[in-house]
DNA sequence: GATGAATGAGCATTCATTCAT
DNA sequence: AATGAATGAATGCTCATTCAT
């Protein structure tokens, strides 16, 4: 006959049902941050309902398995993902679309670094989780293409080298910003010299062979 | 009559103390091997005693904690990083010594992922374990040490631009190689491509600047 | 907008406590289904609210415990153990009424076996639960009372041998008739044999000595 | 850096290797009497390991799941179950031995009713549980067979009715005997007259026609 | 009447670690 | 040097129950 609990009622209840989702979105983001802080190794369900300030039978109410919580978690990486860091006209040339990618990354480098820390674990995971594994490919997949369109419409507007391998460079340039993501204790503008270098370099890999980057050097 | 102390493994007895050692380096190895399998998420020292055939106690007279048989893992893979995988004659030049590089973590890539499935481990916990951070900075501080002497060595031999920002360069390099060990799922031929792409794009980065990097294309 | 309070379903609404009994009786119904499926060991509130299409809230409004709930479902199974399986003329001799206590009991295993799969669900509980344990000892009672005024009868009747120990005859033919519900695994023609012989056995038993039996092998 | 658990090393070390045939068979008995007293709806591995004395931890080193725990059990049911209860000499006749398990079956409930309710959850939990059917299976073919091994012998013995079917008969036999295992709450002494009084029935049933069976009622 | 949200207590299982032998 | 046996502290998950709305 053991005393089962009573609900602790403390929060002011917003409109039903808005707190439903609310708080599927407060635990998804608090096990966001943990994966960030300490990875999948150290995710606890616990500590992440406990950060949010309600029992663990009650983030199971809204996530049944730490699977689904996690899912949430990849869901939610994703939509930031998506999110551009950098604004950009519609009418900007391949070569300034080329940069917002390189000032993008540069800008999750600096102010969302757990974008990156959590991308890393999914990638960690994806090596034996194919759920993730598949989630991840789609994520390259779409890069990879978002890449290769820029490289065609520079070739268009014959900004790029005609003969420019497409998806070879979009391959390779997805490495090296990749690399950029995993970079351990850099200081800002120290990473900021090397975004810089490495995009010249790209740039002047890209641009028909007597072109100049000189006005490149004048970006930040 | 007890099985006690009764060792199961019937061994050539090497000559005590030796044997010791070899028991280290065995339980080493297998923990390397699970941690590149199933990552920290997934090393257990059960399976790494399972898989040397010795007695999860019999582990921890060997290493007095999962951590000691981490660190003695670390010190392998630095071990092994340090051997270098393409030889090259001492009067090398630099370009060749930077091809070398690239031909390396080619062949690490290629032949021994795990090294690279380790080090991303690693870099992953060193975000929250300060200790293998330290081993992971002094690594990568060799590592561009060695970088910044090929191209200062480049320079002086006038194969580089004198006006390379060596310092930038070598980091540069650092992290589009490094972004080349953690790629998921890109084919063997594929790979090959974007390396030398990107080796391509750096030479033509550090040389002076109406040299012709066609040599390289000839290259594999 | 709130959703609060908003009964999900559309049931033509039978006048006001009508329906509150039909909701209570669905419950029992219900819970009495996953008792004879799952037993004890599988039944849970949640899954017998979801049958009926109500919050498990809901049906702690009907029902404050599970205890509560079970108890209904003894009364709804003893209800049902009531209702004769196979009619009989209020003229019948002892010997038809014998008969038909066979019959009823075939009938139920071959038609209704939940009706012997909570029983013996609750005969397991009995063991540790008192509640239950009176209630199945009250049921027994009145099955052997039963049973002994058909003895009796038959004796008055002169169709039972004069010196039958009624009590136990009643006893024995209780617990060979118990047997049968706890028959696992038997095709029903087999079922149907083995009721019949001991039917057989049983009036061969209570008729005076000389007397035949004969009549009873043209029976089902 | 959690503090892991010191071993309380206090009761007597008994040889090596023995030890842990006794624990595991400790762990066999406490589950086995917890079944019976709390049936499978009650049994919880850490009431089996305290009622031994040691840590839930320690129970799943010897049984690595409650399952296996729970097959220990029944291979323990069943090593009782085969254990006669009543001696019997080699030249006993079919009738001894037809009576020797009406004694063999009192005795049980009389002294080791666990093994009935043991067995009542089995037959309750095998309805669902297809790994233990197949042993019930398995234990009630062994039973029936032998039934029928003593109506064939008494047949051939003209102790019994040449037409008997044998087949049948063995099962409505189990049948009854089961009765009486599911008996509750039945004083001893009317026990004993219910059985005496079945085992009469049957004996009448399973003899020719004109025999007496008088000589049976100076039995127990 | 009905429901969404919440909870305490518990459950089987895991794991690094310890220690007498 | 090696091992069987043991353990504390967790870990993901479940379940009957509660209560404001």
């Amino acid at each position: 006959m053991p005393a089962y609990g009573t609900p602790k009622r403390n929060r002011p209840r917003v409109s039903a049902g808005t707190l439903g989702k609310q708080r599927r979105q407060e635990l998804v983001e608090a096990a966001y941050l943990v994966l960030a802080d300490k990875g999948f190794e150290g995710l606890r369900t616990r500590e992440v309902a406990k950060r949010v300030g309600i029992n663990i039978a009650t983030l199971h109410y809204y996530f049944p398995s730490k699977e689904a919580l996690i899912s949430g978690v990849v869901e939610y990486l994703l939509q930031k993902l998506r999110e551009p860091q950098v604004s950009i006209p519609e009418s900007a040339t391949a070569i300034e679309r080329l940069r917002v990618e390189f000032a993008d990354i540069s800008v999750r480098v600096a102010k969302s670094p757990e974008q990156l820390k959590v991308l890393t674990e999914l990638a960690v995971r994806a090596w034996r989780d194919p759920s993730i594994a598949r989630i991840l490919s789609y994520l390259e997949a779409a890069w990879q293409g978002h890449l290769e369109s820029i490289f065609r419409d520079g070739i268009k507007e014959k900004l790029f080298r005609p003969d420019l391998d497409v998806k070879t460079t979009a391959a390779a340039m997805m490495s090296q910003l990749r690399g950029l993501g995993y970079q351990r204790s850099l200081k800002a503008s120290a990473l900021k010299r090397v975004v810089t270098l490495i995009s010249l370099q790209i740039e002047r890999w890209v641009r028909p062979s007597g072109t100049h980057v000189g006005a490149a050097k004048k970006r930040t």
